[in-house]
Order: structure tokens, then C-alpha cells, then sequence
DNA sequence: GTAATAGTGTCTCTGAGACATTATATA
DNA sequence: TATATAATGTCTCAGAGACACTATTAC
């Protein structure tokens, strides 16, 4: 059964004599877009980890935390390790969402990047940004890591129109103040959770075990940009949750909120 | 305004100084699958050009059409240029669906491919895989160019449960028969096109621009896997399509099927 | 005429949206 | 008791599915 191409050649042969590096190539990153929620206000609002690059190009702009693709991981890899490096969580929902090959994208050279989309409950993150943080490699000077970690941050979202509002305590944002083509990134990633809100149950991993309807519908306003209808929208949530024993303690004056959990259902796969 | 790194340089100096060459990186290809229907059955179904392959690894099997992006293109424009090069056509409708970067899925080296699916009306088919065809640089012998056209066939495709066939006049093939990971790639490009369906307009593209209504559904049938009910069929499409003032020709006996067309609308973007 | 395929009209039932009402906490 | 918030019940209307019926060709 041994076949041979039309040098003569095994696979094994072929293989041994075959070289990779005649070719000049891109490099591959991925980036990692992850969110969570900001229950701080009255409507809440989707939340993106940003991190401030301390190097040129885009020096001081804030970037989507990404990093290159290693020989030896695959790209989904890749992207949990970065999720790891920049959050200290594992077995987080993470999915791939686009992958990005302009030219010009990257000034320093032919960049190619796989943007990939995560989602985590704010109850996970206790030190914020904690964890140690690694940035592409040949642009961080040696022994510079350290003041690093305080340029991650946390941004909460909104849209004027086709445009990004992004803004915490201490600073606002404008697309303008995005590295790269990272905005576009983002507004993607809006676009798809929206799209998915519907028909799948990815909500559910941006929220605690034990949560309020309260909550999963503001949730839902937040990612949709609209309001729902409140008892149709518990009408709609029934088949994916379902009640437990407990009430969540009211903050001001009103009916004490049930918590509900997720349905123990199959995951589905896609 | 010139902002300057941790070593005091401008940008312009730092690209001058940046070396991309110093980490050892995968390499990246585009993998175009190029649909078309078939309508020589009652029921039609989908056909996906393949290409057997020449070398190792994989010697034998059949592919996905595909090729290494240019250090001078966009990955959007090498799938363009692959799908050209397959098929002679341009102005063809191209979608990027999903990025392969498992480490062992090429046994020669790594390689990260980002497939796309391309949708072509039989129609412009004329010469089928008429035009040059390039295979993936440096494991093409020189001078073997010719041989190869007689090697890129159009498959049938239908599913048993999870697993694909594909079949054409001379040749049945099964899973086993196709190189790398290419199935996988074929059945997401196939549940894709199944939710694609439902809310986009995408069928049309695999049609030319008279067509008539059994042709239309037979194609939606042959993509959803399932029987449709023509009234209720016919009324949901009404809001894509238009009756021209020509009738088909019978081809046994019955009555006459109108021509339609695409109703002229703002393509949608995505 | 008959067989075969294309196309229309209409009934029913489900499900989404809107609104009115009840329930349970704090002050 | 007043007020604020949570949760339930029900009415209506549009859209999906099913079916019966009409129309136009070939033979």
C-alpha cells in the first residue's frame, strides 16, 4: 500500500526532504475579546477588557489583548492561554469569531488575526486583570512586565449610531483612541452576541450560577441595545431556566426576586 | 505630537529597527469550497469542486481547492484569486466561514487555513474546471501542470446521519477519501449554508437570474435536507422574488412554470 | 378526454406583543 | 397604609402549517 508521487518518493521520503521555509509568510495572532457585565447602573452594559499598548505602533492606544500563535498550540489554544495570561480563568466560554487578513492592518509587518469572542461572569473576576500578563513577544523590553498589569482595564460599551462609546471611572474612549482595526473587532462581536442571544444560550455565561429575572432581562437590554417586554420576555425565558427555592433580598423597596439557575439541558454543539 | 516607545523612539524608528523574521511562525492558507447545484435528479443536490490530489501527503485523496496567502495579498483576495483560478469567474459570492489551526492537520508543517465558501450558478459553468489550475507552491513538479486539470471533479454531496458522501458520474467517494480535515470543513460549510438560509438571501447566488419556482424550492430542499410545502413556500418567498412575463417549457407534461426573478434590493451587509 | 405539474385560496392553531391584575417586600 | 418592584393572567393579531381547489400544459 505504499504510495509514491511522481518522484518516486514515500510519504515518509516526501516529508523528510520537505522544506517549510522557502516561503516567506504572515504571522497569525489571535485576539481575545473579553467581555462581562457592568451591573453598576440601572441599565447595565457589556464590559471589554482592554489593555494599553506600551509600544509602537498605536503607542498608547488601547488594544484587544491578543498574542501570536506558538508552533507547538493549536489557535484554539492559543486563545485559552490568552484568555488564561490576561484573567486567570479556565474552562470560560470562548468562541472563534472572524479572522482578519488586510494587508496594511499592522504596520510592522504582514499580521494575520483570528479575533475569538469570550464571556465571563463579573463574580469570577476578584483582582481584576490579576494574573500575570504576557504581551507579544518582541516588543515588550526586558523587565518592563511589571508596571504593565496596570494598563488593563475594564470598558463599558455603547453605541452612537454605528459608532463606539467605551468608558470606566477614570477615562472615555472614542473608536479613535482603538488600536489597529480593533474597533471593527468589536463591533462584530456586538453584532454576532446579538445574533446568537436568540437562538442560543450564551447569556448564561456572562451571568452567576443563581440569578434574578431581574437581571437576565437587563442583561438581555444590555446585549440587544432595546428594551423587552417583561412578562413576555419570562414567558420566552422558560424553557432555558428554571426556579429555585431562594429570594434575593430586595436593595430598596419592593417584591423580593426569585433566583432562578439554567435548565440542566444538553450543551449544544455548533 | 511624536510620541516616542521606552527607548526614546519615534515610530518611524522603531519599524526600521523591527524584525518579524526572529520567531518561526505557521504558515497560512486559504481553503475555498465552491458549491454549485445539480439539477440532473429530481431531487437536485449540492456539488462541491474537489481536486485529487498529486503529492504527499494525502497522495490520492481529494481536496478543498486551496492555496498559500501571498505576503502582498489580503486573505479575502487570495480566496478570490483561488476561486479564479479554479473556476475562471470573478464577482462570485464569497464568505469567509471558518479558521483550522489544530497542529497536526498538516503533516508537513503547520499550517493555519482559513476556509471560505464560494457560491456559483451552474450556469457560468461552461468549461467545467476550465482554466488554469496552480496548485500550493513547491509541491507541484515542474512541468506537470497539464496533467493535473483531469484531476478537479465536481461531487455530489448528501448526508447519512453525521457522515458525508459525495458521488459523481465515475466515482463514489466517503469520508476516508478526502485529504487533511477537509471533511469537517465540508459539513460546517453545509450547516452554514442550512441556517444561512432561513434569513439571508443567499440561495439566489446559486442560481442564474431567470428561474422558476420548483426550481427554487427543489434547491431550498436540497440544502435544508427536507421536503418543503410548496403554497406555504410559495408565499414566504414572495418577499424575495418577482414574476417576470416568460414561462418555462415544460419538459414532460403539466402546466408551465413562470419565470422569476430576484426582487432588485440593497444587498444587505454583513 | 386523462395525467401531470403549476399555482391559488382559505382555515386553523401557535406564538408574539400589549395590557391589566395580583403578590410581596420596604418605609 | 402607601409605594415600589416582581410575577401572573389573558386578549388580540399576525404568521406558519395544512389542505382543498383551480389552471394549463402534454399525450
Amino acid at each position: 500500500m505504499e504510495e509514491r508521487n511522481a518522484q518516486g518518493l514515500t510519504e515518509q521520503e516526501f516529508l523528510r526532504q520537505y522544506n517549510p521555509g522557502k516561503y516567506e509568510h504572515p504571522s497569525v495572532t489571535v485576539d481575545t475579546l473579553i467581555f462581562t457585565v457592568d451591573k453598576s447602573t440601572e441599565d447595565y452594559h457589556l464590559q471589554i477588557l482592554l489593555v494599553r499598548r506600551q509600544e509602537h505602533p498605536f503607542l498608547n492606544k488601547w488594544a484587544i489583548p491578543g498574542g501570536f500563535v506558538g508552533m507547538e498550540e493549536s489557535v484554539d489554544q492559543a486563545a485559552v492561554r490568552e484568555l488564561e495570561e490576561e484573567t486567570g480563568l479556565r474552562n470560560i466560554y470562548l468562541e472563534q469569531l472572524y479572522t482578519w487578513g488586510d494587508v496594511g492592518r499592522d504596520p510592522r509587518t504582514r499580521i494575520i488575526s483570528v479575533s475569538y469572542m469570550a464571556l465571563v461572569p463579573k463574580e469570577l473576576l476578584t483582582s481584576v486583570t490579576g494574573g500575570c500578563r504576557r504581551d507579544v513577544p518582541g516588543e515588550k523590553p526586558p523587565g518592563a512586565g511589571s508596571k504593565e498589569e496596570a494598563n488593563a482595564a475594564w470598558y463599558s460599551i455603547s453605541r452612537q449610531g454605528d459608532r463606539l462609546r467605551l468608558w470606566n471611572e477614570s477615562r472615555k474612549l472614542q473608536e479613535e483612541d482603538l488600536a489597529f482595526d480593533h474597533a471593527r473587532m468589536i463591533r462584530l462581536a456586538l453584532e454576532r452576541m446579538k445574533n446568537k442571544v436568540f437562538y442560543t444560550d450564551i447569556v448564561f455565561r456572562l451571568l452567576p450560577e443563581r440569578f434574578t429575572f431581574p437581571e437576565l432581562q437587563r442583561l438581555y437590554e444590555a446585549i440587544l441595545e432595546e428594551k423587552l417586554h417583561g412578562p413576555n420576555f419570562r414567558r420566552d425565558m422558560q424553557k432555558w431556566v428554571e426556579q429555585t427555592q431562594e429570594k434575593c433580598k430586595p436593595q430598596r423597596a419592593g417584591k423580593p426576586a426569585w433566583y432562578y439557575r439554567q435548565k440542566t439541558q444538553e450543551r449544544r454543539k455548533i
